[in-house]
RNA sequence: CGGAGCGUAGCGCAGCCUGGUAGCGCACUUGCUUCGGGAGCAAGGGGUCGGAGGUUCGAAUCCUCUCGCUCCGACCA
């Protein structure tokens, strides 16, 4: 086997090879802060693309970008029962504002206590609710759209780069609204601009639908899950949707009066995207050389090299790399000549690595006879070979875009038939499900692809559901969610022997 | 926070069992030669061996504690 860019491949390690493409591929890096990562330029001209595509979507949608505060009073958050018991593990408090000299070391001054502890935000309904609460005092102040692109905290027991951070970058929406159906609504809208987002922008196919009752968020009546499929097999949850309810109008007092004068509690959704996406983005698309960034999110589309040679003819070529550069610009495509002095060789594999998606070389025959030359990340190896093409320069300038959206296309093709044929649903048994998944030992086997079953089930709730739980746990398994697309249900439910009521995705996740 | 494994140069590793004061490959610097492509030769720079104690004439190596990372479990966007 010829030499692959990375130095490990997914089959003999598949967390290793993540690893080792978030930092060869000059994603981020961990911090001195435990828990927390440090963004490198790539990896955020990544998360700007994500943030400029999704933003456009959110206010198009109606919604308005604002900002609240890092930190929440503790009593906020200690308003909403269900709420305080999902995040009280997780929560970074601040009790100090004063540190003072004592004995020549720096100390937390006991004096400069705070009388009430501030929480950094793990998620802002509360704050965000106390605002509603002022904000709203009439039907004509509805629906309330609002959305801010924030840090959040949770202290996270174990941490993952992209992943799961203890500190990590959102947007969440918080909206408000007359009654249950304008709320849902809202709640499914705003899946949908996910899911469209995830397909159209990241080329990362989703399932969308319900998350069971065991899974959903603390304090919602309804929880939404777009979930995605990684090179493994494993879920990835990269969306949520929340119909909330009244649980935190009536917690907060969010109210305001109808047509009919009478005071009624609104209904509130909250819907978030997270840096975690970029995890997903590199396991749906990366190979063994490095990440294949779709061009949509890629910082830079298209990369120059030129082949120099520290020589005067450096100077033509860098003139000609120029002009092309120019042009690609006019035709609104992201280029960047890269004419840093490292070997060329070098330069070429960094772009492979960080998964620039076409990388252009340009040496002197190129720009005497006015060719380009140039690889496509998404097919970069022809067996082991690497594939190289040459068009006329305007041919490739003119080209250029179709070629992007080509690429684009074809990453999304690839990761769709993945999703798509790796869903069985002919499992029927308890013992069939837990013979397709295998030992739970036996999870992070080199190479063991295991995609995700599409079971029958009566959804139950309360006990039952958590002793389904609890089944499945054992198996190292979860309920993802119920696709919003079912078909006809038949048969009996696999847990219980219950007519069936609808279809679940069961999976391993992340 | 429980179980397992691992921390030696930027990255990947050897050395540790059988203590004698640090090495290999890639990357980096310089020179020469090469040059349609992950080049060759030569000469270099870079590590108080995660940290702190201890044993010893002497510790990367043995002992204790501690911090961090990875995987598994619990938790989760």
């Amino acid at each position: 086997m010829s030499k692959r860019a990375l130095a490990i491949t997914r089959d003999q390690s598949f967390p290793d090879w993540y690893q080792a493409i978030v930092r060869d591929g000059d994603m981020a890096e961990t911090s001195p802060v435990r828990g927390c990562m440090i963004i490198k330029p790539w990896g955020w001209g990544v998360w700007e693309r994500i943030q400029a595509e999704l933003d456009a979507r959110i206010k198009d949608t109606g919604h308005e970008n604002c900002y609240f505060p890092l930190f929440i009073p503790m009593s906020f958050i200690a308003k909403e029962a269900e709420h305080v018991e999902g995040f009280a593990k997780e929560m970074a408090v601040v009790t100090h504002h004063r540190l003072m000299n004592k004995d020549g070391k720096l100390v937390v001054d006991p004096d400069a206590k705070l009388e009430e502890p501030l929480i950094v935000r793990p998620t802002s309904e509360t704050i965000i609710g106390d605002a509603f609460q002022r904000w709203i005092k009439s039907y004509r102040d509805l629906p309330l759209l609002i959305n801010q692109w924030a840090n959040v905290v949770r202290w996270e027991m174990r941490t993952r780069l992209f992943l799961r951070t203890a500190e990590f970058l959102w947007q969440e929406g918080h909206t408000a609204h007359a009654d249950r159906d304008d709320a849902m609504a809202e709640t499914l809208k705003m899946l949908e601009v996910y899911r469209e987002f995830s397909e159209g922008v990241l080329a990362m196919p989703v399932i969308a639908g319900e998350k069971p009752a065991n899974e959903r968020f603390p304090g919602a009546d309804n929880t939404y899950s777009i979930e995605a499929m990684m090179q493994d097999g494993k879920a990835l949850q990269a969306g949520t949707s929340h119909y909330l309810g009244t649980h935190f109008a009536e917690a907060q007092n969010i109210q305001f009066q109808n047509a009919q004068g009478q005071l009624t509690h609104c209904h509130t959704t909250s819907w978030g995207v997270s840096t975690r996406l970029i995890g997903g983005v590199i396991m749906t698309h990366g190979d063994d050389d490095g990440l294949r960034l779709p061009p949509k999110i890629a910082p830079r589309q298209i990369v120059i090299v030129p082949m120099l040679r520290e020589k005067p003819e450096d100077a033509e070529l860098l003139a000609y790399c120029a002009e092309l550069e120019k042009q690609l610009k006019a035709a609104g495509i992201r280029v960047l000549v890269d004419a840093k002095l490292t070997k060329s060789a070098e330069k070429r594999w960094n772009w492979v690595r960080r998964g620039a998606p076409v990388i252009v070389e340009i040496g002197g025959r190129d720009a005497s006879g006015g060719n380009v030359t140039f690889m496509r990340r998404d097919a970069l190896r022809d067996g082991d070979k690497i594939v190289s093409h040459t068009r006329t320069r305007d041919e490739f300038v003119s080209g250029a875009q179709a070629l992007l959206d080509e690429i684009q296309a074809k990453l999304f093709a690839e990761a769709k038939a993945r999703l798509d044929g790796n869903i069985v649903s002919n499992i029927t048994t308890f013992d069939a499900l837990a013979e397709y998944f295998g030992a739970a030992t036996s999870d992070d086997e080199g190479g063991v692809f295991k995609g995700w079953a599409k079971v029958a089930w009566s959804k139950p709730d309360g006990a039952k559901l958590d002793a389904i739980a609890e089944r499945l746990k054992a198996l190292k398994l979860t309920i993802r969610n119920a696709p919003l697309a079912q078909e006809a249900i038949k048969g009996t439910c696999l847990f219980t022997g219950e007519p069936a009521k609808e279809y679940v995705l069961i999976a391993r996740a992340y």
